[in-house]
DNA sequence: TTGTATGCAAAGGCTTTGCAGATTG
DNA sequence: CAATCTGCAAAGCCTTTGCATACAA
């Protein structure tokens, strides 16, 4: 249903909407290059590619800081101190973790997630909303 | 054999000397802190519970950067923008994860790591030196 | 002695905060 | 109109860099 970028679009200004956003122009934009681009991105990319268009550096941070409370995006850690975000299709949503090229940066997406059996031993260790952070790195074919 | 702290920390101050690094005042407070102690711990929280003993906040940056190369501590990501270290015993060295409570900060150890599986997928994309980092976050019983 | 390590100050880079003015619903 | 959002500037934090001095081997 969301394959479609301009249908995912439409479903994702919904989303915006029912979390009482504002539909303003930085989030139009920010949340159109997360839809066709999927990410993830940090709010520098973010705010560069779009900047020809007018996109504050500030309000990006803070348009992303809404769209990851509403579902919209998902926050990234690659150990890099920088956040990354990316869209989060909440109709097709899995949960997937990413490998990273500690050369050239690449980000490859990993399908699953069979992380199961460790977090039903972290909940039995009295742990709620039990979250978690998966990120592989390493050197990559065309680096190698 | 490193179970005992005295022996431990000898044999730390051995790794030390083969890693080519000077032995040091502020090298051997920050490895003692760390034997004892394990950690993880950022570098503000070794400087302030060692400052009482004269360590300068840039210095221990700058040990432990040695020691991670040196391969004496690890570094922990909990998404939180701050690195942490953990005494890395290369005797009885064994790959973990972490637990983190989202109130109280509170860290626990997971003593296993099951990720040959995922590990393996990744290799067969084409990546050498594969790493991951994996941590886990939830509240915990007492926060509940 | 000679290269390494330290300490202080200053700079860097990402992110957050304050606040007045602009916009949405 | 009221509440929210934006944009600019400035501040906050963690971490790194520069450089002269101190120290280990």
């Amino acid at each position: 249903m969301s394959t479609n970028p301009v249908a995912a679009l439409a479903g994702a200004l919904e989303v915006m909407k029912e979390a009482g956003l504002k539909r303003t122009r930085p989030r139009e934009l920010v949340l159109g290059h997360l839809v066709q681009h999927h990410g993830p991105f940090s709010a520098k990319e973010l705010y560069l590619a779009l900047r020809r268009r007018e996109l504050d550096g500030v309000t990006t941070y803070r348009v992303l800081a809404a769209f990851e409370e509403a579902g919209l995006v998902r926050r990234c850690d690659f150990g890099d101190g920088i956040a990354r975000f990316e869209y989060s299709d909440l109709n097709e949503s899995h949960h997937h973790h990413h490998v990273v090229c500690v050369d050239c940066k690449k980000v490859e997406m990993l399908e699953h997630c069979h992380l199961a059996s460790l977090e039903n031993r972290v909940k039995e260790l009295g742990y709620a909303q039990v979250r978690h952070v998966l990120e592989f790195r390493g050197r990559c074919r065309a680096c190698s």
